[in-house]
DNA sequence: GACGTTTTTGGGAACGTTTGCACACTTTTT
DNA sequence: AAAAAGTGTGCAAACGTTCCCAAAAACGTC
């Protein structure tokens, strides 16, 4: 049971044309009359025409589609991040195929080989925090697949890169922790191999030497998983509070919701008493108990950017040689006093 | 700048066999030889040989892809669903392309019929709060294509559907509310439209009746775009103030979030008084401040179980006649009175 | 050894497009 | 008047598959 459409044949044998002079007034060539034209034009608006996009893909060889890869969709950074990607490549008649890594390294390679195999046009990818290894993504790129990557890059890697300002977001954050009279602050954070990892971990050591506060290794805590087990977040958190942070810097989103979720399951007594400022996109933060001090990356902006540079190698025409990386500044959003937050 | 793999044609030539000795080796057909299967197969994977999914595509008339139309992946019910529907597609070889509507009918309609283009095997849709026309839908699965709906379903469709058990899932949240006491309980909802809505609304007057409670029209809020604008709810909420609810019955994810969050923007002073019963998928209630009662729906289930139906309409050989529609059971999550939720 | 049967293989059309090339016709140029 | 240039159209190949139909090869059977 499949649903039969009009061909250009049927047009074409209808109007007593060849398929290509049908072919070419659909797609407004400049050697077709504009009678003719017209005639098919009307004829196609009459029977609905609608071009088979795999044809056009097969002949064409490109399938005017982008592949996204990103850990979890239902995670508000990365849902907003695709917001931004959609909203370009709809207008540029791309349509867009998500995968979800959950994090895992096997599963991010399975979906991109998946994806390469559906002859994706290009591809928008934030590493899973387990990845280290990307030969894979080496050999694709090699073979000719335009891959920008955003959020979580590799490092030497020569494409486009679209980033946000970690540093400073971390650094702003840490000295609003500061500012607010901590002085032991922890930071949690992600697995060691991404590069927001290690940006964002800088920001927080310059923040802490600008005020004169010591670093110290044993606050902070790495989270291989990126928060996607309880137990994990528990744990990094249990082994933090022997230390007796007055503060927690936390370096992304979901860590951020799971770690004041941690808290207060593990140890409700204190969880209000230690100040949070963190890396979160969510827009119920307002909602929160305990409150936080927020870091909100330009998600929608970053997967608009992406998308124009990924496009540009789509479509150029030679080789490309020169690489950007676009760096999108993050804003801090501060905690409010209300009700609901009062340290009790 | 694209990237060439090896065909058919390639591994015919190399190995001095015909196209369709090497189509039928590589699918594993009864009339190929042992040896001719061995020898394919062992060239294809040195090759690293790959079907071109477009050729077969188009040779076979069907895309192996499932279009889904949801408002908004940054919801959790639906991202849940989403990754329900994945679990089952990508294991029957489909891949799935996500629309989002934002909750505008026009916008439904433009992505449906783009998905339609786009050679999609079949639908899964949750309807947008403003769409009330369905003809265009009824248009395209005359023509053949599989529909099911989830979640927002059409009344007079015959197609399989899955919904959760909105009646007891609203029965339950307002009887919690009259059994803590609330007495004057007022319900926000979706637009008029939707199945949700009048499922829901039917199961708040049930359980007010039960406890003879009278039901006033005047306590019943409807947000025509489901809360995506927040100047709605915080309209919705002011004229609900005056009638003095000491609890709430909330019928959707977006809107329960929302309205907690015009509570405590409009009236701070009494947000924390009013108890609050909604639906949501959230992971994060337990951080919310005030803390409410949430009722859960099985979203990821619903995702498998939808596209268990359609991929079961895709494949049929035979018309389909009988037609389910699957009704799945919420989970009652009670409100902890916890520190933050002192009512202060 | 001639003839059926079965097994294995190949030829080629088809899916719906796009596009290089050739052709016919008109108009302009010399 | 012939040649050149311009205009509009059609033919046919190609993209990478699948699959119908025939052909060839291998094997029995009488």
């Amino acid at each position: 049971m499949r649903f039969e459409t009009s061909t250009i044949k049927d047009i074409a044998k209808a109007l007593g044309l060849s398929t290509s002079t049908v072919s070419r007034a659909l797609r407004d060539r400049y050697e077709i009359s504009e009678e003719t034209k017209k005639l098919v034009l009307a004829y196609a608006e009459k029977v609905n025409y609608r071009a088979n996009p795999i044809a056009r893909s097969l002949k064409e060889r490109r399938s005017y589609s982008i592949g996204i890869i990103v850990s979890e969709i239902a995670n508000n950074f990365f849902s907003q991040v695709i917001n931004g990607i959609e909203s370009i490549a709809y207008d540029r008649g791309y349509h867009v195929i998500i995968s979800q890594t959950h994090e895992s390294h096997k599963q991010e390679k399975l979906n991109v080989e998946h994806l390469a195999s559906r002859s994706i046009d290009g591809l928008l990818i934030a590493l899973s925090s387990e990845t280290q290894d990307i030969t894979y993504l080496r050999d694709l790129y090699a073979k000719g697949l335009p891959i920008v990557f955003f959020d979580r890059v590799p490092e030497d890697f020569a494409t486009h890169k679209v980033i946000a300002n970690n540093f400073k977001g971390a650094f702003d954050a840490t000295e609003h922790l500061i500012l607010s009279g901590k002085r032991t602050i922890a930071h949690l954070t992600n697995s060691e191999n991404l590069s927001i990892t290690r940006e964002r971990l800088k920001g927080y050591q310059a923040a802490l030497a600008k005020y004169h506060i010591e670093f110290k290794p044993e606050l902070v805590k790495y989270c291989q998983h990126g928060g996607m087990h309880s137990a994990e977040l528990e744990q990094a958190v249990k082994e933090l509070l022997p230390h007796k942070p007055d503060g927690i810097f936390i370096s992304s989103d979901r860590l951020t919701t799971g770690c004041i979720m941690a808290l207060k399951k593990t140890n409700p007594e204190i969880a209000h008493k230690i100040a949070i400022a963190g890396f979160t996109n969510s827009n119920l933060v307002e909602l929160f108990s305990p409150s936080l001090t927020s870091v909100k990356q330009p998600a929608f902006e970053m997967g608009q950017v992406a998308t124009e540079l990924l496009i540009s190698m789509i479509e150029a025409k030679r080789e490309i040689t020169e690489f950007e990386t676009k760096i999108l500044d993050t804003e801090l959003v501060r905690m409010q006093k209300t009700l609901g937050n009062r340290f009790l």
